[in-house]
DNA sequence: ACTAAATAGTGGACTTTGTCCACTAAGTAT
DNA sequence: ATACTTAGTGGACAAAGTCCACTATTTAGT
């Protein structure tokens, strides 16, 4: 009972500790001429290939009204294309333009660059830990 | 060169991972009466217990106007109070009132509660596991 | 097949959140 | 005394996100 609580205060702290790594990331991508989350679509649509608006929704967690107008924005750019859906005729698949893919790839590698930049100091020892203690975080939380 | 490359794609993994679950906890205090900054802001202050704007503005890497009409709307709603500083005319010390440390505590609180469902299901090893990995992520890359 | 309910997506109207800039007042340095 | 910096406020605006109503399909129940 009482272990609970004070785990629970350094989970609350570690929380807060990434939370500023994460905004601290994000920084970057917010002087982008894209926002966090025409990024985060962008990246759904990449790892999908191609996906339905609804597939994004729910990925993301995000409004579908506001989805729809990030879409429209990122099709307007040239940066996304959709075709009709075969199987429902009120859904359309979306991927990447080859300008899209691009764009996007230009907007990963500086992120990949940010996180290099971050362990860059770190040993080889030190960055293993590090990502052994990341995935084992996810595989204790994962299976809850 | 290349383990690098593979530790940043796993460490960007985890990023993705660990900030839905942050979403999924801010989410909850977005149904409360307060926004995130505000709640974050209350804490600040909590923790301090007696602060300058500056500190907080510091602390939340946020813009001070936008801080200065934080704190204008918890002191409009008697959550906490400005008392000017004796070292420097245009500073005011801030801090928590009765109510407000009242309404924080609640906050906190749920927030705490919260925590406990997300670990509820864990073993008290896998949860002082959990809680290791953490404090680990924390010191391989606080001293960088 | 026929109606009712659910789902996919769009757009209007709005609120919340956050930014940029100019400004006052006080402190600091030369 | 003068210039520079820092603390905080407020106007004006932009960006982000929400809520609702609506159309067009698809799915389920009878």
């Amino acid at each position: 009972m009482k272990d609970t609580k004070i785990a629970v205060q350094e989970i609350r702290a570690f929380n807060r500790f990434y939370t500023d790594i994460i905004g601290l990331l994000d920084a970057h991508l917010l002087n982008s001429a894209y926002s966090l989350s025409e990024v985060r679509t962008m990246y759904e649509i990449y790892t999908g290939k191609s996906v339905q608006a609804s597939q994004i929704m729910t990925a993301m967690h995000i409004d579908k009204s506001y989805l729809s107008r990030i879409l429209k924005k990122l099709t307007q750019e040239g940066l996304i294309s959709k075709t009709p859906s075969e199987e429902d005729a009120r859904a359309s698949l979306i991927s990447l333009t080859e300008e899209g893919l691009k764009v996007f790839k230009t907007l990963n590698k500086a992120s990949d660059e940010q996180i290099d930049g971050l362990i860059s100091s770190l040993s080889p020892r030190k960055l293993e830990q590090l990502v052994n203690h990341m995935q084992a975080i996810q595989e204790i939380l994962q299976h809850k």
